[in-house]
DNA sequence: TTGTAGGCGTTATCAT
DNA sequence: ATGATAACGCCTACAA
C-alpha cells in the first residue's frame, strides 16, 4: 500500500506538503505538477480510516431496511439513493431480514462504521431501539411507522383505509371482507384497518368479516382460498397490492368472475396491480418520494435545522378495472 | 467520545491492559471485573477506524449492483447477505443506477472504503473496469456476465435459450415471434436469444421473427400491442418474464385467448408469472443461490485458495399453463 | 510556500 | 499479569 510517506520522499518533500496538496491545495505549481505525476504514476490513494479517524467524519448515512426482496422497500431505496448522492453522501445499506435482533445488530455496526445518519425502515420500534438511539447521539429518522419522540416519516395509513372505505360505500357496497395482517405492523396491520373501519361508522347495515392473513402472497392465497366461498361480501378489502393480487388469483381459481362477483382493492400501488386481469384498483403510495423527503429531512437534522418530530405523506386512490358498483339486488 | 485511554484512567491501568482485555482477553479477573463494569457504565465501543487502520482490513465486502427495484437483483442481493453474514463479512451494498460512469466512481468508492472484495452485478465489463480491478489489487467478482480473465459467475443463458427452443419444437411449434432486448447485454440479449436460434437448427419450416423491446413493462407492453396483430406465430418467446408479463397483458387486451391463440414463455422465474392468468412457463433462475456461492467463492478467493475463472450456474423450465401444443391445422 | 512535531484511537512488542 | 512505547496513515497548528 502506497502511503502518504511515499508520496513525499519521492517527491522530497515533506508529507505536510503532500497533504495540503491532496486536501486545500496551498502548494507551489511546481511541487503541485511533480506531486500530480506522482499520485498518478503510483496510483495513490489516501486511506480513509486514517482520514476519518482524525476527522471523526465518514459523509455516510446508514440505513436499515426489513428485506431485500420487497417491491415497496426497494422503491424507497432508491429514492434515498438519489437524494443522498445529490446531498453528497454514501450509503452503507444493510439488511435486517425482518430480525429484530439482527436490527439492533446493524444499528451498533452502523453507529461503529461511524455513519452520520441512520434511516431506519421499521415496522416497531421497541425499548431496545431508543436506548440504542440515544447513546449514540446521532440523527436517527423512522420511516413508515409513527414512533413517540423519535423522527418519523409515515404514510397517511388511517386516511388511506378511510378513503378505501368512503368510496367503497359510495359504490353502494355494505358487505365487506377484510384481509388484514396482524396488529404488530402498526401502519399495515392496524391504522388501514381503523380507518377503513371508522369509515363506515355512520353507514347502517354494514357487515364487516375481517380476516388476518400474511403478508406472503402464497399464504394470503392459502387463506383466499378456504375464506372466500364462505362470504357473502360484494367488496373485497386488501391491506396490501400482493394481498389483493393473491385473492385475485384464489378467485379465479375457484371461477368467481371478477369484478361481477365481488370487488378488489388493495394498498400500494405496485405496478403488478396493471398486470393483472382485471388491474386492481388500489391506494398508492409514494415511496420513492418518501425516500426523497428522508434524505432531505436528515440532511436538515444533520446540519443541525429542526424539523417537526412526524410527517406525513399522502396517497392516492387508484381507480381500477376490479371494483365496480354494487348491483341492485 | 469515550476511548480506550478514558476507560484506562478510569479503571486506573494502561491502556494496552484495556486493549488486551477488549482482544484476546487475558487479564486478571480482578481488573476483568473492573473493566466490565466502566466500559459497561460509559457505553465504550472500539473505534472502528483506529481498529482498521492499523489492522489494514475492514471485514467488509463491497457490492454494487445495477438498480435498487428489481427482483432478480434483489434475490441475489439476499442470497450475498445471508452468507456474508454466515461467514462473518460486513456488506456495503452502493448502486449504480445502469450508469457506466457511477459505477466506476462505486468501484473506486468501495476501494477507498478498503473493502476486501468486490461484487459486481454488471451487464458489461469495459475496458475501465478492467484497469482499476487491476490495480486495486482485491478479490473481484463478476455476476451475471462472463468475463475474460476476471472471475465471473453466470448463469446457463444460452442452454436456458436452447432449452425452451427445443420444448416449443417438440410442443409442435414452428412459427415463433421472440421479443428480445439489446445485445449489449450480452446474456439476455444475445446468449438467450442465440440458444433459442440454434436449437431450431435442424428444424424444418420454421419460422422466426424477432422483435428488440425493452426491459421496462412499460415499453414492451407498447411493442406488443402494435406487433401482436401482425404476428402469425403460434408461439411468442420472451427474454424476460416481465416482457412476457407484458406481452400477455395486451393479448388480452386485444381479445386474445390465452394459450389458445399463441403460447407465451419467458425467462426468469419470478415469483409474478404464478398470479397472472394464465400462469407463464418460464425458466428459473437460480438468483438467490447465485448470492450464496458468490459469497462462497469471494471467500475462497480471499483466503487464497484458487476457483475456475468461470463458474456457471443452470437453469430449470418451469412448465405452466401459458404454454400448449400446436392445434394441428 | 514549506517543514516539524504532535495527536487521532487502536494494537503489538517488549520489558517488567 | 501488566505497563511503556512505537506504529498504523493522515491532518493541522506552528514555526521557519
Amino acid at each position: 500500500m502506497v502511503t502518504i510517506n511515499d508520496i513525499a520522499r519521492q517527491a522530497g518533500v515533506a508529507k505536510s506538503t503532500v497533504s495540503r496538496y491532496l486536501n486545500n491545495g496551498s502548494v507551489s505549481s511546481a511541487t503541485r505538477k511533480k506531486l500530480d505525476e506522482i499520485v498518478k504514476e503510483t496510483g495513490y490513494t489516501p486511506n480513509t480510516f486514517a482520514r476519518s479517524l482524525k476527522a471523526a467524519k465518514t459523509n455516510m448515512i446508514g440505513v436499515i431496511i426489513p428485506r431485500l426482496n420487497s417491491a415497496s422497500t426497494n422503491e424507497v431505496l432508491s429514492g434515498i439513493d438519489q437524494k443522498a448522492r445529490e446531498n453528497g453522501y454514501d450509503l452503507i445499506i444493510t439488511n435486517s431480514n425482518q430480525n429484530m435482533q439482527r436490527e439492533l445488530g446493524n444499528i451498533q455496526t452502523l453507529i461503529k462504521q461511524k455513519v452520520e445518519g441512520i434511516i431506519l425502515l421499521a415496522r416497531e420500534i421497541t425499548e431496545s431501539h431508543r436506548k440504542l438511539i440515544n447513546d449514540a447521539n446521532i440523527p436517527f429518522l423512522v420511516l413508515g411507522q409513527k414512533a413517540e419522540a423519535i423522527h418519523s416519516m409515515a404514510y397517511a395509513d388511517y386516511e388511506a383505509g378511510y378513503t378505501i372505505g368512503r368510496y367503497a360505500v359510495e359504490l353502494g357496497h355494505r358487505d365487506f371482507l377484510f384481509f388484514g395482517v396482524s396488529e404488530q405492523d402498526k401502519a399495515v396491520g392496524s391504522e388501514r384497518k381503523n380507518g377503513f373501519l371508522d369509515s363506515l361508522e355512520n353507514v347502517t347495515e354494514t357487515n364487516v368479516t375481517i380476516i388476518e392473513t400474511s403478508f406472503s402472497k402464497r399464504i394470503a392465497y392459502q387463506d383466499a382460498l378456504t375464506s372466500l366461498p364462505k362470504s357473502t361480501a360484494s367488496y373485497v378489502v386488501c391491506a396490501t397490492d400482493n394481498i389483493a393480487i393473491a385473492v385475485l388469483k384464489a378467485a379465479v381459481e375457484l371461477e368467481y368472475s371478477i369484478p361481477e362477483k365481488f370487488s378488489i382493492s388493495g394498498f400500494g400501488g405496485y405496478e403488478e396491480t396493471d398486470y393483472v386481469q382485471p388491474t386492481i384498483t388500489t391506494m398508492s403510495y409514494p415511496y420513492k418520494e418518501m425516500g426523497i423527503q428522508a434524505v432531505e429531512n436528515l440532511t436538515k437534522l444533520l446540519e443541525g435545522t429542526d424539523i417537526p418530530y412526524e410527517t406525513l405523506l399522502p396517497n392516492e386512490l387508484i381507480v381500477k378495472n376490479s371494483t365496480i358498483r354494487k348491483k341492485k339486488v
